[in-house]
DNA sequence: CATAATTATATGTATATACATGTAATAAAA
DNA sequence: TTTTATTACATGTATATACATATAATTATG
């Protein structure tokens, strides 16, 4: 098990809620990094790899920009930029909304589920190999975290 | 509390341990928001922040890049850009290493202390009165998360 | 001592975040 | 209906991440 103090060299914190917030952001950017490191075989980054997997929780169906913004992890990411460079890889199709033509419509293209399947599985083995928690323990983690998030607005 | 289903507009997840690997990378997008809220008002990002914390910890002995780098949360992160903007800034001096030729020597001035004073009130503050969970609990949550990284290598 | 390998930092490029602004389509109001 | 406001998306800018490469100083090796 390796230690925060370890990880960022460091072994004073305020208390523990305050260590906790540096281990929160820490632990995610080690769970990032892991994962990175699969999908770079892919050419595909972290985000545009969560583009990809919230079209196929509508697959076949379209889904708008928007749509697509409201379930990504990171709020402030720049989905249409994001959306540029999984088209120039032939990953996804855009088209005009028919009903709003201020939409614009994204679909999976057959190539984009291919991708899609086989990193899945590369990235399912990384975190049943990498993460160390049985159920139990991530339901209490699970618990936890959206208890430190209580006065979200 | 808001749960990750309702932040992330998903509600079927692998299981539970894929579900904290989700719930984990929205938390600490959550925290790096609300604290890089704060910092704006000081034209300081949550990077720079956090360079300025690393050498407020020896203060007032200079630290190298080097240095500074193993302690930053994200490790990817370019240390000699931040300073970039940081020197600019008038924040931090950098000098030439005299034992090592090659080391660049970053210390805090008068006008970095005095921002780096005022900021961390103001996050700790703000960690205080949004991060919901009590020592206890806090001290659950950090050995889970450092339980998560196990396997680190 | 001269050359090779290593180390510390800087710089370059592609992509992402964070946020402001622009543009076109739609909806609401006078 | 004409104007105004709003919405959906695109684009622009500054900074950051992720990673490759360059440069200069130091250490190791022959």
């Amino acid at each position: 098990m390796v230690k925060l103090e370890a990880a960022i060299q460091s072994t004073k914190f305020k208390n523990e809620v305050h260590k906790a917030g540096l281990n929160i952001l820490y632990t995610a950017w080690w769970l990032k990094t892991k994962s990175s490191c699969e999908l770079k075989d892919f050419g595909l980054t972290h985000e545009q790899y969560n583009v990809l997997r919230i079209l196929k929780g509508k697959h076949p169906e379209q889904m708008c920009v928007r749509d697509i913004a409201s379930r990504m992890i990171e709020k402030n990411s720049n989905v249409p930029r994001i959306i540029d460079r999984l088209e120039l890889k032939k990953l996804v199709k855009r088209t005009q909304g028919e009903l709003d033509g201020r939409q614009t419509m994204i679909v999976l293209t057959n190539a984009g589920i291919n991708i899609l399947e086989t990193t899945t599985i590369k990235l399912d083995k990384i975190f049943d190999e990498h993460i160390s928690i049985n159920q139990t323990e991530a339901a209490q983690l699970n618990m936890l975290l959206e208890k430190v998030r209580e006065k979200e607005k």
